[in-house]
DNA sequence: GTCTATAGGGAGATAGAC
DNA sequence: GTCTATCTCCCTATAGAC
């Protein structure tokens, strides 16, 4: 079953665990989809990064579709999150505040995630991802309500453009997270706070 | 010198005046590049969308690069209009109003340019466009001053995400460009306000 | 200003050996 | 998990006729 050479495999090479090419994959993805952009960013160009060939990327993804949606998934997950918390705070005011908070710690942690939606083609195919939409939704709800204005939800979208940059921008990569952070919430509350849902 | 023929095409096809199917090109270009973004988009679709031949394309421009620079044109021309404009204000309090107005009319007038700065390949191009970062400089100066804190250039990028978001994203083509302009215009404002440079 | 034809190369993706 | 080899298609760009 198991000769002694898979045997030792595992023993000199306790790095090949399950997972870990996937992730050199996804980590690869993003710095070069940040660079070039999704579409600029061809799979020979992934495996060239990691050293190694474009089936060996094809063993780990069915399709270039596929990256894209796991580079993007830990921003959804978080997203989801984020809804998930503010939903169980009860008076309107604290589901806006943990929505607000949970919106722009996903973006400080997930930065590199902002790149799928810089590529157009990139971000319709993340529309077509439900979770993502639902999570978007929900926060959206939390943030200016069910049934926006026109000038709520021109807000929402320039409070958008505000943190899509942030994970974009090379200027802000070596402003500190927390600086960031701080930055963004106050940006976000001055931003929204004609709008914020009816208590 | 000109033949009869040559003549009557001038009387029948007025439509093909100089500059008309370079217009077509860039028209057809910007519709291309904001659905599948610049790397998304080629010679090929381009000339698809127009009903021509590739080879027809490359008769009015020389590369896809000199197509993406010319899209972006109209805005570097008015960025620095903005700054020409600003400087003859005198007191620095209207050279901040004046280069404010200026940037955020161009946002409005050459939405469809900022389709340009969403290509990171693109971006970096322009970025080589010696006019584009002079003029975004001298703006620069006039909004935060020329050696502006961290805050002040945080501020400035999360300005230019907002402003990004207003000529990219789908949701805001349907406002009203008063509208829109009014509340980039209070928006930026109230970013800026704590950075503006000493009088 | 537009065409046909072509060069030379890279794209995404698959098959099958090791 | 990685490789070589290959398929098919599209890419940018150029040459030269009309």
């Amino acid at each position: 079953m198991f000769s002694a050479i898979d045997m030792e495999e595992h023993v000199v090479r306790p790095i090949g665990r399950r997972g870990e090419s996937r992730a050199r994959v996804l980590e690869a993805a993003v710095k070069l989809f940040s660079e070039n952009g999704v579409s600029g960013t061809s799979l020979r160009m992934i495996a060239d990064e990691l050293g190694v060939t474009k089936a060996a990327v094809y063993h780990q993804f069915a399709s270039k579709e596929e990256i894209v949606l796991a580079v993007a998934q830990p921003a959804v997950d978080g997203l989801t999150s984020a809804a998930d918390h503010a939903e169980q705070q009860s008076p309107p005011h604290a589901r806006f505040d943990a929505a607000l908070e949970g919106l722009v710690a996903v973006v400080i942690q997930q930065r590199a995630s902002a790149v799928v939606i810089r590529d157009p083609v990139a971000a319709r195919l993340l529309e077509t991802h439900s979770q993502y939409r639902i999570a978007l939704n929900r926060i959206q709800d939390f943030l200016i309500g069910s049934e926006p204005t026109e000038e709520a939800r021109i807000a929402l979208a320039l409070l958008g453009g505000s943190l899509f940059v942030s994970g974009t921008d090379p200027a802000l990569i070596a402003v500190g997270a927390d600086r960031l952070r701080a930055t963004l919430q106050e940006t976000a509350r001055n931003l929204l706070q004609p709008f914020r849902p009816p208590a």
